[in-house]
DNA sequence: CTCCTTTATCTTGACGTCAAGATATTGAGA
DNA sequence: TCTCAATATCTTGACGTCAAGATAAAGGAG
């Protein structure tokens, strides 16, 4: 009896013509997700740094030599808005951990690029980051981690939108 | 080879020292939770309700006659902080959709209650809802549903801080 | 070359959230 | 009664986020 066992209790109680099943994994879905951010904001607090800002800095630097990239290339990569990627792109700058430098090529845009200070600090986190994500899955067993990755996986394709249109 | 796949191969190239086979499993898993949760905000954003506002008063209305709960309680049953109930409070409050009262027996607390139109509102809501959840669902098999169920059910068990120390 | 549409990025205003602290009230003990 | 720790709620300040709009530059049509 946990507590979204206690939360469908209430409807079936309330509400005995609705079905609440699919509640009971959805609810569950997010509960787990909300419990996984937090163990995982662990690592990023440490060295002061918010879920935001690593994920800007881990897909500089997974992006490979010079690791620098465009905003949009950015945006892209992370899904965020364009304003909230400048507002990351203003705080880790003045961190000291990217700087923004013109595109040579196009007046309109800039690079975003990792200082030394930047990749020092990413380099180490995302180390440690996925040295807690490995914590975070080790109770499960092998098995179940697989079919839990392939469940999740089809039910992804079901949701999102179909992105290739063979005809 | 989907967005997540894409992730993970640019950390094999660039830190093959890594595993990252956790993150494939955690990447998913926010993904499809983002997914969800946008799917799941549609029939809120149809009614001018935030997610935030529907917790609220979704807990109201499942709580029973005569749907008036303390902020101390909502706070509880939500899990947020209590800045976070006072704004969310205040917004409903001014959408007519809550009332406070004064706790006739403790003068320090109040008692947040639906309003006719809160009630009439959640009750549709709700409906709509269970019914969208349904619809998020239903591509999946029932076999496929029950097991990740289960299994989101144990790793949540495994994460969530252990409430009995029977000794 | 000049317009005008498109593209790239930033700005603004509004939310929802939290941590920390402020107020007000209760209730037990001196 | 008076005092004070505990409790209930609200306030403040700071974030991260988004939608919508503002700037600025590129690039094609004439």
């Amino acid at each position: 009896m946990d507590h979204v066992d206690r939360i469908l209790a209430q409807w079936r109680a309330e509400r005995p013509d609705l079905d609440v099943a699919p509640m009971g994994l959805l609810g569950r879905l997010k509960r787990l997700t909300d419990r996984v951010t937090e163990e995982t904001g662990r690592v990023f607090r440490a060295h002061d740094l918010t879920p935001a800002g690593f994920d800007v800095l881990a897909t500089l630097r997974r992006s490979g030599p010079p690791y620098a990239l465009s905003p949009s290339s950015l945006i892209s990569w992370t899904m965020v808005t364009s304003g909230t990627m400048t507002n990351r792109l203003d705080r880790l700058e003045a961190a000291g951990l990217v700087e923004r430098r013109r595109d040579p090529e196009d007046g309109r845009g800039s690079l975003v690029a990792l200082t030394d200070a930047g990749f020092a600090l990413i380099e180490q986190v995302v180390a440690e980051h996925v040295a807690n994500q490995h914590r975070i899955v080790a109770s499960l067993p092998q098995e179940m981690r697989a079919r839990l990755t392939a469940d999740i996986t089809e039910w992804l394709a079901h949701l999102d939108p179909p992105q290739d249109d063979d005809g």
